[in-house]
DNA sequence: GGTCTTGCCTAACGAACGTTAGTTAGTTAG
DNA sequence: CTAACTAACTAACGTTCGTTAGGCAAGACC
């Protein structure tokens, strides 16, 4: 039990940060602020961990582990084509965005305004996690299955810049997001342009849109 | 002279602001930072707006202006194919983001973790801009242009969240604008993966990177 | 039963925050 | 020549910042 509540103050701390984090940038994310959100002082939380920089490393990691929780799910399956298998990890990160807590939108969102030195400690596991996408967008090349021209690295970029834009508009309680995810993999696999004798998708007709607009990013 | 320099201090305000925005958010701004930069003190600052909040409201209104100018520029063109005609305005957003100041880049990252009240005033010119590419995306869709069966709002915003990501890689010093326009243009109208019969697209087939990866959004 | 550890507390530090008041030097207008 | 205005200044207000020192109650261990 003490145990128990122990490990759950350490973890609300983090929670809130992200949370604060996500919304306001790092240097908007106050210690009392937290402490008041998690129900304890703020000196209490250097019990917990020895600088707010500890603290925000900690969420920058956890976001992190989230979205490579997530890549493993559906690395694990297997597929009838290689946009399916492609759609399965574009589903799998946009379920670390919304459904598995602020972690992962706190990390995306926040890096950029937090301590370079931080920025520095956490940089290797984003680059890890990159590298998952460059490996299978590569092994996609190699089988013939990409148009030949284009860098990998570009198309990993393009393809996540239009994912992690749904943290700008994407309201989780409306939207559903293996519409979503389908929606996204089609547009970047197969592109926007009609083709001479294309046709309509399968399925009924996407919904004239996928989860609330609250403020959309131009 | 004295007018000039006059709106020089004031212009110089914006610009060191909008640069720290970008960088640390709004909240990571300081006033006294802000006026060591521009080379004067704190409270003079105050002579020229009323509040930070009005300083952070004016980042964000060059922000969207510095994108619409760059949009009619694009618009006052011509062109042979639509693929062309919505290159142009990327490549027209794309300047936007990296060649007429920190502005829009700063609007582009600062503007969620800004106070309730300053977004709520400035999200009408958002929204305006981003019709101009709901109009646009309409037009091609009326001619047939597009894929049936996605909502306009979903491309344009996969079509944005693709360009809004270069700001976290893109670095202006190394990167050649025109051919990354080409490659995100490229890559949303037609699609990553190889098609039955597909070529390499024409002309001499891209570097390994267009512009040096600084930290890469995963 | 006494000692140690845990988890929180109160109190306070110096620094930085946004902002205001009042002043001064230089320019412009009548 | 004087009055008004401009654009900066110094000084300070009260608040919040991240952080530290030290105390106190409760349970664990010998």
């Amino acid at each position: 039990m003490a145990v128990t509540e122990t490990e759950d103050v350490r973890r609300r701390i983090l929670d809130v940060t992200a949370e604060l984090m996500r919304d306001h940038g790092v240097a908007g994310v106050g210690q009392r602020r937290v402490a008041e959100l998690v129900g304890v002082k703020a000196a209490s939380l250097y019990h917990h961990f020895g600088s707010k920089n500890e603290i925000v490393e900690a969420v920058f990691r956890q976001g992190i582990d989230v979205m490579e929780t997530a890549w493993d799910g559906a690395a694990a399956r297997s597929f009838p084509t290689s946009q399916a298998r492609v759609g399965a990890h574009v589903r799998a990160h946009l379920s670390a965005l919304f459904e598995n807590g602020p972690y992962t939108a706190a990390h995306l969102t926040a890096f950029r305004t937090a301590p370079a030195e931080v920025r520095r400690a956490v940089v290797p596991m984003r680059d890890a996690y990159e590298a998952r996408w460059t490996a299978l967008l590569a092994e996609l090349g190699e089988a013939g299955e990409l148009v030949a021209g284009t860098p990998i690295g570009l198309t990993r970029l393009t393809l996540l810049g239009a994912m992690n834009a749904t943290l700008d508009w994407f309201d989780p309680e409306r939207g559903q997001l293996d519409q979503l995810a389908d929606t996204i993999t089609r547009q970047i696999w197969q592109g926007v342009a009609a083709r001479p004798g294309s046709i309509a998708p399968p399925g009924p007709v996407a919904r004239p849109t996928i989860g609330a607009v609250e403020a959309a990013a131009p």
